[in-house]
DNA sequence: GTTAGCATGTAAGGAGTTACATGATTTT
DNA sequence: AAAATCATGTAACTCCTTACATGCTAAC
């Protein structure tokens, strides 16, 4: 999951690994705020691979700067980004998560595949919304408050992002025929430091 | 988080591992199917700790039938089990599963202490709130379709997340001063036999 | 000149997963 | 008697975290 989103961040801009740090909390809104411990290990896995490689320092021309460095992705690293992105791990666990992380990459995608992944999404959401209903017919007489809190408001939570993939898919529907085209102005990082000019 | 559950469940009534990991299921709504290669180790260590013990078979009389074995928890396993229940670990990404698994165990705790993680659950997605909310004004311009998406249904999902937590500190609070009684009327697993019958 | 933030990294370990393997019991 | 489900377990692995360690640079 890691990888993907460095992939997908460096697809947009090079960048070095405390940036990207920083740029994945915001794209995930502070949800995931990844460990150095694990972003910089996983930066040399995908050097090592030939997905990523380290730009030359504009300053000193190395491509070590003393300092920090910034990678850029390569063909190879296209190559796996759009394989992790479409990849099928029904892990129930990190599946939210997950979802979030290939929504944020979403416009790199054809739309056919971007439909295919929201309905996806929406059967695993269904699925789970099934469980809890049947949950709460079995369970209901003998659940404490607590428990019934909780089932209840899993019950809504699901019904409720079903509803907000409905609400994707609806908008790519419409989209689909005409000529596709996202949004995308610029980037934020040198927005940011139009910011602080 | 699995051995806090194990333990809850025990301390409702004994189980065997299998039966352990349907109610798991039930509980969580769906949310957390534990695999059986974590649960039975898990088993293993926690009776090695001596937190839990396997119960004579009443067929045999034997501790380790030969299909299944069923355990109880122990007093130091209820020590650990209100340990567990307590612990602070601000872990970012499992911290919405611990407070599901939490609750589930509520009745057990004392309302002082129901309140003390209620408000600290609160204040965590007040917290994420805020970075979302902060991700939106600093990112707002050069998002595209799908990032925004994201940013606002995280947003509404904090948002109502909140307001549900706030329910439950108001009714915990008007619980407070009367004697409290949180309805618990039989278990899940006798209930489901008698349905069968 | 010292505090705060930038920037990178390593070692150890936690908490789970998948895949595999086995056999008993119940249902059709 | 075949198929489904109950029941337990191991080995290898994934993916991430915490804690620690280091040094540079900017701001006060």
């Amino acid at each position: 999951m890691l990888e993907l989103a460095v992939l997908g961040l460096l697809k947009d801009q090079p960048m070095h690994g405390y940036q990207l740090s920083r740029e994945l909390g915001d794209q995930q809104g502070g949800a995931w705020r990844v460990s150095y411990g694990s972003l910089y290990p996983s930066l040399r896995r995908l050097e090592k691979q030939g997905a990523i490689e380290a730009l030359p320092d504009p300053a000193t021309g190395a491509t070590r700067g003393r300092k920090r460095t910034t990678y850029r992705i390569t063909e190879e690293g296209e190559r796996l980004f759009f394989e992790l992105l479409q990849e099928t791990p029904h892990d129930n666990q990190t599946e939210d998560q997950r979802f979030r992380v290939r929504l944020a990459f979403f416009r790199y995608l054809p739309p056919e595949t971007r439909l295919r992944l929201l309905e996806r999404r929406r059967a695993g959401l269904e699925e789970r919304l099934a469980t809890i209903k049947d949950s709460m017919r079995t369970t209901r007489e003998h659940s404490d408050d607590y428990t019934l809190a909780l089932m209840q408001h899993g019950r809504s939570t699901a019904e409720s992002d079903i509803a907000w993939v409905d609400g994707l898919i609806a908008t790519e529907r419409a989209r689909t025929g005409a000529p596709v085209s996202v949004k995308r102005r610029g980037s934020a990082t040198l927005r940011r430091k139009e910011h602080l000019s």
